[in-house]
DNA sequence: TTTTCCACCGAAAACATTTGCGGAAATGTT
DNA sequence: AACATTTCCGCAAATGTTTTCGGTGGAAAA
């Protein structure tokens, strides 16, 4: 019977109007309270459930925020996206998660299934050819907030929620410096994100302003694979590197796969260090020294920019999460 | 200008009824094509996009799947959204995805959410302790499919998309006979999910059935710390153990940990199998052998299932996903 | 000439809700 | 008794779309 309790059902049952069985619900002043217990008696009895359909199109909202990033299993992501969960819940929003699959194609389509839904906001962490620029700077002129994080868009029209990729970047390379490393190999993510910049400009930079002799060797890859080959070749080869630096996880995970089918012992024959989310780093042994670069803390700082821009639109953001050092036994 | 354009508007433009302009956007054949064409150049120049809301309250449809899982953040449950999300996009479907964070309060709130939000089906992981019996009941008789998976819920009234918990636990029991292990620890999940007694009771079977002087000792844990703390005391207790068990990717983990941070090594003082998702045993050397249960796999599956229910509603379906082992380096 | 048929199109109801405005009755004030 | 104020409620419009039912005008068939 329940099925479909409608306000119009309630108010033919009681000889009222709608407005009246609409306003009852919903304790407005001008309905007596005789009229308002009944009312709500029985729409308990008709267990009525007010048509979220309806109320979107009549308030042109949805309570609802898209979450698009490359994939969702994935550490970061995943711990993302669980901060932002949780605190979208509080506040009586839900959420709609897309992958692009590092697909600029896809992401495009996501981007529009977001709009076509009419989301209340977007969070996204681009794909490396990311070919959506127009289509962001729509959508937030059209009153959609979008938030980039992590992966963003070099654009100040936006806001940005990112990691302390330089500091970061930085403390790693002091860190190595510390520890007297001297053939350094290390492994950056794509090239073209801006992510991948920002830490290798400043990882190197570190080098090049202090000390001059050791000049760490630097190489991109895609993925985990990618890494554990690069990985596997050089400690193969003639000079081998007396450490490897991770720029995130996923080159951590394909460093580890080669290291661990080698016979070289970590620390004593090669050191590791990684900027990471923290949980990979525990899983080896020794578990790995880490900058640390919380998917959940950026979650929790995005939704936050978010749920203000629901009050009010301000100038766009740049926040970035600070980072820090946890000591494995890599090193 | 585009921002909210509308059939009206349209027709207004053009001096045509709104069903005119409805109907030539969708090819209907009572439309001259003249006029087709005249409606879709201005639908598009006015970047038109049909209001989702209006669509949704029309046709009281809304191409949304909940789905409720203990946590995002869990390679298992990732792996299965991921496969889901997959496609219900090429459907023409979106998700929408809650935790219910192993609270079967929360677990309850999330089931209201989609009830609230009317979602067309859901895909639920129960926790431990739900206590949503009637709900599963009412959604379901109310024609909302609900289809669990992994963790079920022990009635026969619904779709089930399992594991194959008992063949993959005596495949796991057969292994560990073969390589002759007698003094064995096997870590099980929460004692009250059926998905834990499943596996349990195939497990002991096999040995009870078989050598019976072979006892495995049984523990059970919540959590990943649980187990680490499991082993770290039972590989530094008088008889220690000669193999070790772990129901779980979770399991695994803690039990890893413990491991790591003694000085046994693997297999040659303790060996080690795991029913897995196949990721996590991958990292540690040598590589964990595992009984494969992909989460990946199970989501095809359950997506695949919901979709011919959304066709026509069938008798509730029971499906299982064969398991296979995977050869590591650990026993 | 009348009937039939077809191609093309419009009016209006339906989906469920919210809200400004106004109205009637009851009560209070001179 | 005349007027003013509350109190309580209904009307109707508005949100955007789909769909049923019908209608117009012209050409072909009777």
């Amino acid at each position: 019977m329940g099925q479909n309790a409608t306000l119009k059902k309630i108010s033919v049952q009681l000889d009222l109007s709608i407005s009246t069985v609409s306003r009852a619900l919903k304790n407005h002043p001008d309905i007596s309270e005789n009229t308002k217990r009944k009312v709500k008696e029985l729409a308990a009895l008709m267990e009525y459930e007010p048509n979220t359909y309806a109320i979107n199109l009549r308030t042109n909202k949805s309570n609802v925020f898209g979450v698009i990033v490359p994939a969702i299993s994935n550490m970061f992501y995943d711990s993302f996206i669980s901060a932002v969960e949780e605190e979208a819940r509080k506040n009586g929003y839900s959420l709609l998660i897309l992958q692009s699959g590092d697909d600029p194609l896809q992401e495009a389509e996501s981007l529009k299934l977001c709009k076509h839904s009419r989301v209340d906001g977007i969070f996204i962490s681009v794909t490396p050819d990311t070919c959506s620029g127009e289509l962001f700077i729509k959508y937030q002129q059209s009153g959609m907030p979008v938030i980039f994080f992590d992966k963003v868009q070099d654009s100040d029209m936006f806001d940005k929620i990112c990691l302390a990729d330089e500091e970061a970047a930085t403390m790693a390379a002091h860190t190595i410096i510390k520890y007297n490393k001297k053939n350094i190999l290390a492994i950056f993510g794509n090239p073209e994100l801006s992510i991948t910049k920002k830490r290798k400009e400043a990882f190197i930079s570190v080098f090049e302003k202090g000390n001059k002799k050791v000049k760490p060797g630097i190489k991109f890859c895609n993925n985990s694979d990618e890494a554990r080959q690069i990985v596997a070749s050089a400690i193969s080869g003639s000079s081998r590197p007396d450490h490897i630096f991770c720029m995130s996880d996923e080159i951590l995970i394909g460093a580890m796969k080669a290291l661990n089918h080698s016979d070289l012992s970590v620390p004593d024959d090669i050191s590791v260090l990684a900027i990471s989310n923290g949980f990979i780093p525990g899983l080896f042994k020794p578990e790995i020294s880490y900058i640390e670069t919380s998917g959940y803390e950026l979650g929790k700082l995005a939704i936050k920019r978010m749920l203000e821009n629901m009050e009010s639109k301000t100038a766009p953001k740049s926040i970035i999460l600070p980072s820090r050092f946890v000591e494995g036994g890599s090193l």
